[in-house]
DNA sequence: CATTTAATTGCAATTGGTTTTCAGTATCGC
DNA sequence: GCGATACTGAAAACCAATTGCAATTAAATG
């Protein structure tokens, strides 16, 4: 039985008149089993472990798909470099960061959402999304400073 | 007498062994003067209109001088550019953007930002900084729209 | 005020992530 | 199968931002 997840993409694709290719198929697999967050650079270089030639720019180009197909959500933590990660069956999030390690945990609180609504709606504005990032330093990069 | 702010820009020029010289004049006077979230070309098109010889890459420096020394402050939508706003004197703020017709307008909930530190506290993590956008439609656009 | 040293400038070239172009190849509906 | 479209990799193009460089200028010192 085809998964969840897979249905989606091959809708997106067909309804949106792309063709399934091997490459694809093998970029969405790799993008799936791949937890966490990475860049598109990452996921390439993971991608060329299994197959040698699939080209940087069809990753890129197949980041987009899923990314417009909804599997996929793509940040930037403000230097340059986009991030995705997985955004099927995962709920809205925001990240804490450590400056130091890079590690980064997802973090949510409807008390925060729901003031950003308040807060829009202050200024007569309809909001649509938000971005909200949290940098700092983790336990383990305190104690290694201290 | 001496503005405030040219006396901090100008304590952290020496101290840091930095010299003053009239392009950075210029463009340290012309982005006090610019009110509003611009970008590095931007203010170096204004810039130009003053004196028309002052180079791309002065502009860039002398605004990085201006963030470090705390007298602006540099973000980006996402969108791969970097805007800046002053910093002397001004609360920290977060930003409400119209995706629309890009309207900007600072915003500041102090229920976010306790949450915000609430959060971070959950998972150890010593908070130092943050960055929030919202984005949406503005009342105009709303109606616009409609 | 001259001198010397270090900083600054504009220009052009470079960077680095991402996108586009292009000619050849593969997919999909019929 | 066949033809119209879509897709591919490689390389070139993009674009904001940075950097190398040789000439110029600021500024501390004597």
């Amino acid at each position: 039985m085809k998964s969840s997840v897979e249905k989606v993409f091959l809708d997106y694709m067909h309804d949106n008149g792309l063709s399934m290719t091997p490459q694809r198929k093998l970029i969405v697999e790799t993008f799936l089993e791949t937890e966490g967050h990475f860049s598109a650079e990452t996921l390439w270089s993971i991608v060329r472990e299994r197959v040698s030639d699939v080209g940087q720019a069809t990753v890129y180009r197949t980041l987009k798909i899923l990314v417009d197909s909804g599997l996929a959500d793509c940040f930037d933590l403000g230097d340059g470099v986009s991030l995705y990660e997985h955004a099927y069956g995962h709920e809205h999030h925001d990240h804490l960061v450590c400056m130091q390690c890079g590690a980064k945990v997802e973090i949510f609180d409807q008390t925060i959402e729901n003031r950003q609504e308040e807060v829009a709606g202050r200024f007569g504005f309809e909001l649509t999304r938000h971005r909200m990032y949290l940098f700092g330093l983790c336990p383990k990069c305190q104690k290694e400073k201290a």
